[in-house]
Order: structure tokens, then sequence, then C-alpha cells
DNA sequence: TCCCATATCTTGACATCGACTAGATTGCTG
DNA sequence: CAGCAATCTAGTCGATGTCAAGATATGGGA
């Protein structure tokens, strides 16, 4: 935004990714255009393909960026509860992140950035399940499941009808509470 | 099949509908190309149009029939797990129509046999949720966000490394035992 | 039986997109 | 200050979705 008309940007990377992530997160990843990012951010058709190679790459980064951003939010939960309400968040915070992060499809799956940065999501996620019942690995994937169900209801408007207005990281918790056979609110 | 170079396909919406769900249900729906459905079906590139008037008119038609066969996959589930179970199963046996869906981007929402279908659905649903907990609305939402997100994970193959070969169903099963207090298998 | 209204399919065209290449411009570094 | 690497532009190609106009087959009514 500080230089109209300069040959060089100054940062075009950073402003095709937040452009990218406004498309995404009003029209979904499949309504995004290299060529319509590079409209609104003033460059010629090709530039952005420098800073991402392609169209995968450009998701990658946003995937990788998001799970970066999903390990400190994830930060230091006290139970799975807590857990599952700060995935939800964070789903609602950054929608278009969210829904990058787990399609495979659409990513370059074997990015060395993205590999470590959903490491370091795993570890996370891990850390916080540990001593939960006799299976950790059921504990995770069942809190995993649920957050995950719940955060990926909610971005696609499926849960509309349900939430009556209410605050959905709220529903969420009480829904995990009545699920996990705790009250709602402590 | 039959007729190998007739002007008239015979059955080309069909043909075009099962290609589709067999480029999905490998690719995803964002590697879903019209021309190519026409090739495959050996049409010219403008026949599919014919059928499904656009590329959403083709994704809401595979979510119509989507919602038809889970209202009959759900049946009559003996309480919520099984549910669960069979939202699963669903999902495993027809990838391509849950992966298309719950996602309205990609559909026609206002289409009436899309309504219809959903709808039938909804109601299936909503009559194995009655009379479980003080809030249905919350153990439906419940239920339906852990099945949607074991379901979503699991054909993401996000899950990949922690089901360690097991059948995923049993595995949702022991999962919604567990969350919900009750033992993995009867 | 014939005939035509309609459904189905083809052909052609246009704008847009992703990707590639070659060249221009800028900023940095020695 | 010189040159080198990073960044961006311009041009191009094949592929795609969508529309319009025309060709062909099918079925029901005269």
């Amino acid at each position: 935004m500080t230089a109209e008309r300069s040959y060089h940007h100054g940062d075009l990377r950073r402003a095709v990714l937040t452009a990218a992530l406004d498309v995404i997160a009003t029209e979904g990843p499949a309504a995004l255009s290299l060529r319509d990012l590079a409209r609104r951010a003033g460059v010629s058709h090709a530039a952005p393909a420098h800073h991402f190679k392609d169209r995968a790459g450009l998701l990658t980064a946003i995937a990788a960026e998001g799970h970066g951003l999903l390990a400190a939010a994830l930060g230091e939960a006290e139970d799975l509860r807590d857990l599952g309400v700060r995935y939800v968040r964070f789903a609602g915070a950054h929608p278009a992140h969210f829904q990058v992060m787990f399609r495979p499809e659409l990513l370059r799956t074997d990015d060395p950035e993205l590999l470590a940065a959903r490491e370091r999501t795993r570890t996370r996620l891990r850390a916080a399940v540990e001593g939960y019942g006799d299976d950790p690995a059921l504990g995770f994937m069942a809190a995993w499941s649920m957050a995950h169900g719940f955060a990926t209801l909610l971005l696609s408007r499926n849960l509309d009808g349900l939430l009556s207005g209410s605050d959905p990281e709220e529903t969420f918790r009480a829904l995990a509470g009545a699920m996990s056979g705790r009250p709602g609110t402590p």
C-alpha cells in the first residue's frame, strides 16, 4: 500500500497471501485464481508464480502458515475439552487456513516447510493428550474427530439452524462436556 | 456400453455421473473437468451440459443422490453410536458423494431436488436423536460432529498413521463408546 | 404409416486460467 | 561503481467452462 506504482511491489508475497486468504474465506479454495490475486495486488499475471511456483505452492504456503498458527493457538491446553475449544476457536479465527490445511489433494505434501509445521502441531496435540485413558490414540482420535467435525460443519454453515445464535465456541464447550460426562460450564 | 457409436448415448446422464464419482473419489472435486467426463463417455465436450446445466449442476446432482444414499444407509439405527457407525460406513462406501454433500460453495443450494433429499436425511437424523439427553440439539451436534469429523479425517487420509491397520469402522465404534462412557464392543 | 415437436448431441466460438519462456528492471553486495 | 541475483513484465500455449446455433434421433398423435 506504500508505493503505488514501483516496479517492485515491496511485499508481494504477503499481499498475495492475504488476498488469497480473503478469497478462500469467502468463496472457498476452488474459487482461487492466481491471475485474480495478481490483479488485486496490482502486478502482472505471472508475478505470483515467482513466490509460490504454482497454485499448489500457494496453498501449501497457506497450509504451513496455518499449522504454525494452530500450534500457537493450542498453547498450553488444560484438558482435552479445552484443547478442542482452542481448535474450534482457531478454525473460526482463521477459516481460510483451516479449509486448506487438511486437504492433501490441494497441497505439495512433501514440502519440507509444510512437514515441519505440521509436525509442530502434531507434537503439540500429542502432548496435550498424553495420559488420557488407557489408549491414548483412541482418545486422541475421539477429541480430534469431535473438534474437527464441529469446526468443519461450522465453517460450511451446516450448523446454522442448530446454534440458534449462541456462541459456537460456548456451544462446543457444552457439547464436549456432555459427551465426556462433565458439565457444560465449570 | 451397449451402442458403441450412435448419435444418442443411451444413458449419458448416468455415465457422466459415475465417471465424475470416479474422479472425485480419487482426485477430489477440484480435479473434475466436464470436458474430461465427456471424453470418457465418448461424447462431445458440450453434451454433459444438457443434463446438468453446468459444473455446479453436476455436483448438485451428486449431492442430492448422496443424501438419498445416506438416508437409506442410516436406516433404523439402534442408538447414537450405531448412527455414527452407519454415517462413517456411508462415507467410506461413497467417498465421492460424501466429499461433495457438505460443501455449499460447490452446489446450487436452492435446487429443489437437493433440498428435498437433504431434508429427508435430516429428518432421519433427528428421529434417531429424539429423546437423548435433556438437550436434543446438543446431543445431535455432538454425535454429528464426531462422526463427521472422523469420516472427514479418514477420507482426507489424516488418520493413516493412527489407525494402525485396523478397520476404521470398528475403530470408530470403540472411539464413540469411549467418549460416551460405554465399552468399545458390546 | 407418416410427421413433427422435443429431447439429445455436435460443432464452433469466446473469454479465462495455469504454466512456461524470455526479457526488462531493481536492489544488493563486493 | 560494476555486476549479479531477485523480482517483475510481456507474450504465448494448451485446456477449460459456458454459450449459441445447427444436426440428429425418438416418441406420440394425426
